[in-house]
DNA sequence: TAAACGTGGAA
DNA sequence: TTTCCAAGTTT
């Protein structure tokens, strides 16, 4: 049993001080030589990053965790901003259900918890956008509490650790008590941070590069030559073909017809374009009569479950009021920035048809 | 338990 | 071009 000659303690210690050298320069981080000297960061930032990181790659987080940051310094802030301006900083990001719950969060902790984050897990995954992970991040990181991480990283390297093969997610619990079994009692932020950015850097997906991993020797699936292998997943489900058609009216006084999208569902409170529900057939509902023109070219996208092949017509608009559930912006309000990617696509197909 | 929920970069 | 994947949460 490869597993009963682990010395855990000696791991998590060989961990760390692989990290104390090569620990990644993160803009929300407290590097380990300070965290040694009890240091601490923010909670708002850690808070902050982590609910940006779910599911997205610190490539894509960094520009927008900088002007969050700087546009709402404190949870307080935060918490007093416009719905329409956090939508608007957040669009490009995805996954939206997170913008409006980081809000709803922000709004939680100033008026029930006086600005603080909470430092215990149970209080933590309480509030909106939380779950089990972020509530042992943040506590881990943030407090330095002793909270076991389990995140696609940790998945990735306890099932390489220990040869698992049962398929993600029902692994789950399993790679859970692997996990817990080996997070130490001291420098649980760090230790956090550590085996997370093993799995970022070493223990890759593809590829991994086991020669300069700390944990080379006691790896079973290194010794046994499966780590590209693992995980396992289950099987994923094709993704359907949809269809749509989006409206994109300007006013003469350079106003365009918009609407602000419900706050459930696909692109939840976010500005879009009018146009009828995406399905197995183009549906034309134009928001206003007028002399409506098709774009030759269609805006492609895919959603997480399903491809979009989203047809695009243009009209100017003579001056009028908005039909009900929808708005003109002025053109100093309107932002293309402040639309999700599948709207500036088509947006941009109807910039490019107008010059032509 | 499974499905919904975005996007961009890498291979 | 297509598939995979990234510091998951909610329903």
């Amino acid at each position: 049993m490869i597993e009963s000659s682990v010395n855990h303690e000696k791991l998590s210690d060989g961990l760390l001080a692989w990290y104390d050298v090569h620990a990644r320069d993160l803009p929300w981080r407290v590097p380990p030589a300070q965290s040694r000297d009890g240091v601490r960061p923010d909670p708002y930032l850690i808070w902050m990053s982590e609910v940006m990181l779910q599911q997205t790659t610190v490539a894509a987080v960094k520009d927008y965790f900088a002007r969050f940051t700087a546009r709402w310094p404190r949870v307080e802030d935060l918490a007093a901003a416009e719905d329409g301006d956090v939508m608007g900083e957040w669009a490009g990001l995805g996954y939206y259900a997170r913008a409006r719950n980081l809000l709803k969060c922000a709004r939680v902790v100033t008026a029930e918890h006086a600005g603080r984050f909470p430092s215990d897990h149970a209080a933590l995954l309480k509030l909106p956008g939380i779950g089990p992970y972020t509530a042992s991040a943040l506590s881990a990181i943030a407090f330095d509490r002793h909270e076991t991480v389990l995140d696609g990283n940790v998945e990735r390297v306890m099932a390489r650790l220990y040869d698992i093969h049962t398929p993600l997610p029902a692994a789950k619990p399993e790679l859970m008590a692997r996990a817990a079994a080996l997070t130490p009692p001291e420098r649980c932020g760090d230790y956090a941070q550590a085996v997370m950015d093993l799995g970022a850097t070493i223990c890759t997906p593809k590829s991994p590069a086991c020669g300069i991993c700390p944990w080379r020797g006691p790896c079973a699936a290194r010794a046994r030559g499966t780590a590209a292998q693992l995980p396992k997943k289950t099987p994923k489900k094709p993704k359907p073909l949809r269809l749509g058609v989006v409206y994109i009216g300007r006013r003469s006084d350079g106003a365009y017809l918009m609407e602000r999208r419900p706050d459930t569902g696909l692109l939840g409170g976010m500005l879009g374009w009018p146009g009828a529900v995406w399905g197995d057939e183009f549906i034309e509902a134009p928001p206003i009569k007028a002399d409506w023109r098709a774009l030759s070219e269609e805006a492609r996208h895919t959603f997480t479950h399903f491809h979009l092949r989203l047809a695009v017509r243009v009209a100017d608009l003579p001056m009028a009021q908005a039909p009900d559930e929808m708005q003109f912006i002025a053109p100093h309000a309107f932002r293309a920035s402040d639309l999700p990617t599948v709207m500036r696509k088509a947006f941009d197909l109807a910039l490019g048809a107008r010059k032509e």
